[in-house]
DNA sequence: TATATTATTATACAATGTGTATTTATCTAT
DNA sequence: ATAGATAAATACACATTGTATAATAATATA
């Protein structure tokens, strides 16, 4: 514990942090091994030795340890990522290459993954929003949105902020689709349609449009 | 109450139907009034003069009341905007007038929105997948994309149900966003440009159908 | 009418999340 | 280093949610 000496960090602030990511870290292990739902906060302040008000302290609800969890896997795994995105051709490999990433995380903790998106839609219901609101995901997927934009692939009368709300969001959509029954398709099969669409638009393209005003 | 003689109908049925309705009338009158978190289902109960255990007979848990409420407006709102659709032209005025229209109704309710869409992607993860969850807009959005598919205007090679998933997500999406900070943009403006990006899709063309925005 | 079935209720309970006041630890200025 | 200021940790009490159990009332069915 404590292993990093940040510079301008006096004890205080320190040991707080330190009880933060004890506190996730005794949570997250106790959730994994009972289900969420079979934890309490009780459990976990006993656990991490602190009082149950003190644990409130640190997170006001039992989803908010979940989703601190999440965000922190999630920066890592961007990181990773975001170095292979490169190498690969277009904007059409990079996404899916991408999100075959988080989805490879997302299949083995499926109940974290519902807790925790379920957890985000609530608090972005509620307006409190976040500036450290930025995902790991919603980076990479920004960065490679840049990417085709700067090389002319994707158009550029749409804003980097306004192209990544649909793609985000199938990627949120398609995950719940999937999460209601594993069983009825892969996921990577789902998403490379999505992709396309996001790429191609609705429109058919056979024939010439037929966008007709009368 | 009991206004309607529903044939093959006991007592008990009929009596169940009834409270259901109260339940739903009531509570949402506290609800309007008071706001979802200072209405307790004490209160409700009370109101629909029904012990407190009984009215979790009927809802699992209070967010369940506004859902039931929402899908009604929501389907007797399906069923005008249905009508109107056969008179306009394409595709991409019938999805900006469904859409305009459910949203008219969203900025008069932004707290039960709100709720009723964090219940709904919550209930989506824990995976219990009810058949009647097609919501009314749902099914005014899978109207227009069969009517586009028909006349040749929407490609033909992804089912209803694949392209519905964006354009239904945009919508939440949006919805979220504008619940968020109401004074950040036009709902309305902002979803036209979201429609466009669904129609046409993120690449960029020789021959594109420009956005037009500001 | 008698009986089986189902809904309602009272009661008790575990757990969540909050408000208040007290104690403890850390920081700052002298 | 010490005293006072500041912030966190805690104990305690509370309202509310949602569930479990068993007794009671209402309804359907024979």
């Amino acid at each position: 514990m404590g292993s990093k000496n940040i510079p301008g960090e006096g004890r205080a602030e320190r040991k707080k942090r330190e009880t933060r990511q004890k506190i996730v870290k005794v949570a997250m292990d106790l959730i994994q091994r009972q289900g969420f739902d079979n934890t309490t906060m009780e459990q976990i302040a006993e656990e991490a030795d602190i009082a149950r008000k003190t644990l409130y302290n640190y997170f006001p609800v039992k989803e908010a340890i979940v989703d601190q969890y999440v965000r922190e896997m999630s920066a890592e795994l961007a990181q990773k990522t975001l170095k292979n995105l490169l190498k690969l051709p277009d904007t059409r490999s990079r996404l899916l290459a991408a999100l075959d990433n988080a989805y490879e995380w997302v299949e083995v903790n499926p109940e974290i993954t519902g807790i925790c998106l379920g957890y985000r839609l609530k608090n972005t219901c509620n307006g409190s929003l976040n500036s450290d609101n930025f995902t790991g995901t919603q980076s990479t997927l920004a960065e490679i949105i840049r990417l085709g934009q700067e090389a002319g692939e994707l158009r550029q009368d749409a804003s980097v902020s306004l192209l990544i709300t649909p793609i985000e969001v199938f990627r949120g959509v398609v995950v719940l689709d999937w999460l209601k029954d594993r069983s009825r398709f892969e996921l990577r099969k789902e998403m490379a349609k999505i992709v396309d669409l996001f790429l191609y638009g609705a429109i058919n393209r056979e024939e010439p449009p037929k966008m007709k005003h009368d």
